[in-house]
DNA sequence: ACTTTCATTGACAACGCTGTCAGCTTGCTG
DNA sequence: CAGCAAGCTGACAGCGTTGTCAATGAAAGT
C-alpha cells in the first residue's frame, strides 16, 4: 500500500562516498569523532541521492521515536489551541521530530489511562503541557512516574528543574483593572475563571492588587465566579446586572465569558460601553470582530508554544542545561468596549 | 532517552501461545488461514501480556506505516478544523492508524513541494483532503503522481473511482435565500465566498435558482464578491449599505463575513434584524454568540471527517469496493438576525 | 488405501538503522 | 624512536516485525 519512496538507503549513500554505514550514521546524526573530510564527502553523497533516513529502521535500532505529543482540553479556545499546535509544529519539523496531538475531554476518571496509553502507542518522548493539564496533579505525575519529560505551559505550580514556560497574567491583570479605575470606574464587576485553571487565580490576584493600590475597597458582591465558556459569563453578568448597585464595568477572565457579558448587556438594552464597560482576556479571533471590539490581553503563544517545544527537545537530545525561561510578557489591547464613566 | 515500555515482544507471546510469531503476527493482523483454537490462545496470550505490536518494526516489515495525513489550509474556520481533526481522529486512533496534521498557508508557490516533503518524511499513506485544498488543481494530481490515496471533502470536481465527500450546499443555500424571500425580502444582497473554494460557486448558485424559482430579478448589483473573511465581509457589506437601493437582507456565503455584515451595520446605527436581515453559513461557534445570534447553515462536518477517514482506511486496509457515499445534509439554523420585513 | 488438494503452521531471511567494540591512524611524549 | 593516548573508522550484531516458502496435517477424491 506504501507508495515508492525515497530508495536511498544509508548503504548506497555509503558505497558512493566510499566510507562505512556507520560512519554515514555518525555524520547524519551529528556525531563527533569523524574527519571534516570525511564528513563533508558522506555529505555531498547524502545530498545528491537525497538520501533521508528511514525512521522506522532508526527507531528500531536507536530506541528513539523522535515524536513529540501535545495533549489538550478539547474544550479550549480554538485559536490557542491553534497558536500552541502551529507554534509547536514550528520548531518540531525542522528539528525532525513528529509533533502527535491528542484532545482530552474534560472531565474524564479515566484521563490517567488515556494519556498512558497514548504514550505508548504512539511512542512519545516528551509533552507539551497546556493548561489547564498541567494545573491536573495527576497528569504531571503520571509523566514523571513514565520517566517521559515535559514542557508545561502556564503550569499554577511550576516545578523546579523541568521546563516551565510561564506569563505574567497577573500584572496584565493589574494594568487593565488600573485602565477601568483611571477612567473613572469605582463599581468594577469580576467574573473568575475556571477554578482548575492556574491563570484563573492569578488574573484574579491582579485585579485585587489594582482595587487595593488604588484604595478602592474590595466587594464580593461584584465577583461572581465563572468557568471560561460564553455562558458562564452571561449568566455571571446577569447577576451583577441585577445588583441594587450594579457594577460601570465588568473584568472577565476571558474573553468568551466577556461575549457572554455583552450578550447579556445588549440583550437588557444597555449600551456598551455607554453604559457598562467590558474586558476580558485571550484576544480571541473574535474579540476584534464583534460589536464592540473588546478591549483584553494578549498572551503571546505562539512563542510560548515555540519555547516550549524548542526546550524539551534541547532535553530529548541530551542538552542538560536547565535554563529557566524569564515570563512572557502579555499586552493589553484596548478597543472600543471600554471607555470612561461619563 | 525513550522511557521504558511495553516490553513484551511478539516472541512473548509466541512462547507462552506454545506457536511460532508468524502465527502470532498473522492473528494480530487478522489474516486468515488459522484455526479458531489457535486463534483464542494466541489471543488470550495478546491479552495477558498486553501485547502492543512495535510500530517501528512493523513498518520496517512490512512496509506499511499506518499514517494518515491530515493537510489543511492553516486560514480556515477554526471550528472547522477542529471538527475535521476530531472526526477524523475518532475514526483513525482505534484502527490503529495515526493521523497526522499539516497545516498549509495559501497562496504557496511551493505548495506541491511542502506537501511532497510531508508526505515523505512522514511516511503518508492515504491524505484526508478537506476543501479549499481539494480544489487546488494540483493538490490531487501530486497526490495521483505519488500513488497516495485520499478522501476529498467537498471538493468542486469530485473524480470517480476516488473518495469524495460531497454536502448540498446548493439546496441548502436555496433553503436560506427562500426564507428570505418568505419574509418578504425582495432586495436580497449577496457575498460570494472565495474563489479558489468550490462551495463558493454552489452557494451562489443556490441562491440565483431560488430567486428564479420565486420570479425575483437578479440584480448583479446586489452581488459582492468576498473572501470569506470578516473585512472583507465587512468591506462587501459597506458598498451594498451605500447602494441608492439598499437590500433589505444580506446573504454572506459564510459567518465570517456575516459577522462583518452586522459589525459594518452596527457601526451605521442600523438596527439587525430591524433594519437589515443578516444570514451566513457554516454556524461556528461564534456564530450563536454574537449579537444578534446568527441565522446560518451548519454542515455535519464531524461526521464527514468521520466518514472520510473510514472510506481512506478501508482503501488502505485493502478493501476494493468503492461505494460511492450520498452528499451528508445541510441544516439550516435559524435564529435572530434574520426577521419578516416590517 | 493412496493420491491430491488445500488449510494451517513454522523457519528464516529481510527491512535500514544504531550501539558496541575492536582496529587502525595520528600526533605527542620521553 | 619506542610507547601511548586520542582521534577516527569499520565490522557486525541486534532491534521486532512481516514476507516467502517449505513442511505438515487434514479433508476429499479415486
Amino acid at each position: 500500500m506504501t507508495p515508492e519512496r525515497n530508495k536511498a538507503t544509508i548503504f548506497d549513500v555509503a558505497r558512493r562516498a566510499g566510507v562505512s554505514i556507520k560512519t554515514v550514521s555518525r555524520v547524519v546524526n551529528n556525531e563527533p569523532n569523524v574527519r571534516q573530510r570525511t564528513r563533508d564527502k558522506v555529505l555531498r553523497s547524502v545530498r545528491e541521492l537525497r538520501y533521508l533516513p528511514n525512521a522506522a529502521a532508526r527507531e528500531l535500532g536507536g530506541k528513539r521515536s523522535r515524536v513529540v505529543g501535545l495533549i489538550y482540553e478539547n474544550a479550549q479556545e480554538f485559536s490557542y489551541l491553534n497558536d500552541l499546535f502551529n507554534g509547536a509544529l514550528r520548531i518540531c519539523e525542522p528539528a525532525g521530530y513528529t509533533l502527535l496531538l491528542r484532545p482530552l475531554t474534560l472531565p474524564d476518571p479515566e484521563i490517567i489511562e488515556h494519556i498512558r496509553q497514548f504514550a505508548l502507542n504512539a511512542r512519545v518522548e516528551g509533552f507539551v503541557l497546556p493548561a489547564p493539564l498541567g494545573d491536573l496533579p495527576e497528569v504531571p505525575a503520571l509523566l514523571r512516574e513514565m520517566k517521559i519529560p515535559f514542557a508545561a505551559i502556564t503550569p499554577r505550580e511550576p516545578a523546579p528543574d523541568e521546563i516551565n514556560i510561564l506569563c505574567n497574567d497577573e500584572a496584565a491583570s493589574f494594568l487593565l483593572t488600573e485602565l477601568l479605575i483611571d477612567q473613572g470606574h469605582r463599581a468594577i464587576g469580576f467574573i473568575k475563571g475556571h477554578p482548575d485553571h492556574g491563570a484563573s487565580a492569578k488574573r484574579f490576584a491582579g485585579y485585587r492588587q489594582a482595587l487595593k493600590k488604588n484604595s478602592l475597597p474590595y466587594s464580593a458582591r461584584l465577583v461572581r465566579q465563572g468557568y471560561f465558556d460564553f455562558d458562564s459569563g452571561q449568566a455571571a453578568a446577569a447577576r451583577l446586572l441585577d445588583l441594587p448597585q450594579a457594577p460601570s464595568a465588568i473584568l472577565a477572565s476571558n474573553d468568551d465569558m466577556a461575549a457572554g457579558v455583552i450578550f447579556e448587556a445588549r440583550g437588557r438594552g444597555l449600551n456598551v460601553p455607554g453604559d457598562l464597560s467590558i474586558a476580558g482576556f485571550d484576544d480571541t479571533r473574535f474579540s476584534s470582530r464583534i460589536w464592540p471590539p473588546l478591549t483584553t490581553v494578549r498572551q503571546p503563544i505562539i512563542r510560548m508554544a515555540e519555547t516550549a517545544a524548542g526546550l524539551l527537545i534541547d532535553k530529548l537530545d541530551g542538552s542538560d542545561t536547565v535554563k529557566p525561561e524569564a515570563p512572557f510578557e502579555c499586552e493589553v489591547v484596548i478597543r472600543e468596549s471600554t471607555a470612561s464613566l461619563a
